[in-house]
DNA sequence: ATGAAATTAGACTGATCGGTCTATTTTTGA
DNA sequence: TCAAAAATAGACCGATCAGTCTAATTTCAT
């Protein structure tokens, strides 16, 4: 096996503090708990970040990379039809929704938390989302949707509506009934005639249900 | 015209801290901030309601009370089919989506701020959470779905979608994404044959579409 | 009109917060 | 091996927080 190199106190700040603010609230962590959880010291803490602030955007960075990956390379990666991809993304949200530390979305807390008319925690969020949306939105076009921009708008909303039912019942099979809540919208989704997928295709989704 | 009774403290207080609580976050709304927005003394804050923990939970309460006036008053007040009334209540949430002073769902803020594995704050959501979707389950059940948990918990997570997305996006368009994605579920659905109401009415309502 | 009750203004307290500073110990690379 | 860099422990600071207290003022029912 490769040696186990021994987390750097960036990292262990890094962790604690994406579990912290998830689970308690970010107002609601001190940066002492913080540093207690990472077993690190306080000045630590203001070397590598500067700032709470800072801390929590290098959280948000990672928390927007995870869905980068997953667009960008785990679901590229699947072989099957785009409506396929569509539908594995749900997986991977259910796989996020076991870990033990999952306690929500991180950029939805931060939201939640601040100043909804204007600053940079809304800016940040807004960014992202954009981003996050425009992979589903190329994810959707290449399905042959007949109105894709609605498609991913439903689809988004069903994501956020199980990211939230998530964290509030803490049973990750919010993310099962968001894949059939999908399901039946992209059974209800037109498509274009010149791709080789069809409506039938979608339809013989159904029997193939994961987990 | 009636009397314009003065609103009192309470009142003012309660509407105040709705306000900041859902705009600018729980923790990092200070109690001066509401008094200065009530325009109201400190101490009447603790004569009426004691701390500010109570004051949120009285807010709470007037949200929840929102959402079961819509069930108990609104929705039954329509003559309509059982389906249309749950797409009903899509409109009585992009009205709320519609108000100036919408700024997300203060139930979801007080559960994103706080300990999600205890606490009161869970506690309380979960319980209103619960008799919310108790009177979706009625209105599914009243439709006669074949399988009304699996509906119901696809509206709810639409619902919650919703909520979010309107919060990130400061766009009450959302809820009519959202009633277009509860109709695809709908259409999908699959009815008792005993009620009147058939899969035919269903796919009637596309014609409908309000607004 | 009047006295009790409600409301107000604002000083004040103890606790906690994010952040700084210093001195000591540990780690690391040549 | 040994000096430089990184990390540590923990005291400390000013600001802000929720909440208390007192005294003056307004409201309101009789």
């Amino acid at each position: 096996m490769t040696k186990t190199a021994r987390k750097s106190p960036e990292e262990k700040l890094l962790l604690a503090a994406r579990r912290l603010f998830c689970q308690a609230g970010i107002h609601a962590t001190g940066i002492t708990r913080i540093l207690e959880e990472a077993g690190v010291a306080r000045q630590s803490l203001y070397t590598h970040y500067g700032s709470k602030e800072n801390l929590l955007k290098a959280v948000l960075d990672t928390e927007a990379n995870m869905w980068f990956q997953w667009f960008d390379l785990d679901l590229p990666a699947l072989k099957c039809s785009p409506s396929q991809r569509i539908l594995a993304l749900f997986d991977l949200i259910e796989k996020w929704f076991e870990k033990e530390d999952f306690f929500g979305c991180i950029f939805v807390n931060a939201v939640a938390e601040h100043e909804k008319d204007s600053g940079w925690v809304r800016d940040m969020a807004g960014t992202y989302r954009d981003q996050i949306i425009d992979r589903l939105g190329a994810l959707v076009m290449e399905s042959g949707a007949r109105n894709p921009d609605v498609v991913v708008q439903k689809l988004g909303l069903i994501i956020e509506g199980a990211i939230i039912t998530a964290m509030v019942t803490q049973n990750s099979k919010a993310a099962h009934i968001a894949r059939l809540a999908a399901e039946d919208v992209l059974r209800c989704t037109e498509w274009l005639p010149s791709k080789a997928e069809t409506s039938a295709s979608v339809a013989a989704m159904e029997s193939m249900e994961s987990t």
